[in-house]
DNA sequence: GTATTTTTTTGACAAAGTCCATTTCTTGAT
DNA sequence: ATCAAGAAATGGACTTTGTCAAAAAAATAC
């Protein structure tokens, strides 16, 4: 197991102390947005700049250290669960968001009926639904 | 089949212009965003004020008239395609947006292996890849 | 240590969408 | 037809989320 340190270096990721921050946030709290994100980096480390977390967020999203997640209506959010193939589930009431893996294995729906020449990287799959607690609170 | 006019009655929705005209152009242009709703609207009816296209996208989404979709990176798009199960494929690089089938039958991913108690309504599946155009362009 | 490259900061800016008060239109009942 | 009540549309300010660009600060490689 490497150190968040090595970690970036491994990627050619010159190692500041946002960087690491910001890799420690996602890392606690994921499903997070940017600003939950800048949140949790401020109370570790003072301050940071808006910018900078998006800086840090898109390069470790390109170099596939975590992940973006966009569901409708909200704000785009990350974590740092990468490698496997989940997928989620939110709710429309509440927002929060789960990790679930698919029921149809290991790679579901990557492969389009129809391509139509296209050359396809990734199915993004996003479940909808209500939530137990606010299935309650109807 | 119904007209327009009897589909929204038929959702105790009154009848406006505006909203037979969003309508329409949705059906003209599928996978078009509020703001070209509204250009297309606008050269149809004259002048329709944003905030009334935001409205009736809205509603009509609820009813199930419409269909929106969310692609990362880009604004809310919508389409009359509704009640079947087809995914949407999108090119990283021009935006270009396709109706896909899904591989997997007619309910795919419909099921995520652990539900946590939530009561899944919907499964958004959106294949990202690049199109045969901007394939060549590289 | 120093030069070079990269990152961070700062502040302006842009796109997408929402909120709210007012006016206008639809509908349903007279 | 007409009128009242409720719903929808308008206009304008505002919020959220994210991007752009130039200057300052920090990290890496020598």
């Amino acid at each position: 197991m490497p150190t968040a340190a090595e970690l970036l270096r491994s990627h050619s990721l010159p190692v500041t102390a946002q960087r690491l921050a910001v890799l420690r946030a996602v890392s606690a709290r994921p499903h997070g947005t940017a600003d939950q994100i800048t949140e949790t980096v401020r109370g570790e480390i003072g301050t940071i700049s808006r910018q900078a977390v998006y800086n840090v967020l898109g390069i470790f999203s390109e170099k596939g250290l975590i992940r973006r997640i966009q569901p409708s209506g909200s704000a785009t959010l990350y974590e740092d669960r990468v490698g496997d193939n989940h997928h989620h589930l939110v709710c429309r009431t509440c927002g929060e968001t789960l990790d679930v893996d698919c029921a149809t294995g290991e790679t579901p729906c990557l492969n389009a009926a129809d391509e139509a020449g296209y050359e396809i990287d990734e199915a993004e799959v996003i479940y909808w639904g209500t939530c137990p607690r606010c299935l309650k609170a109807t």
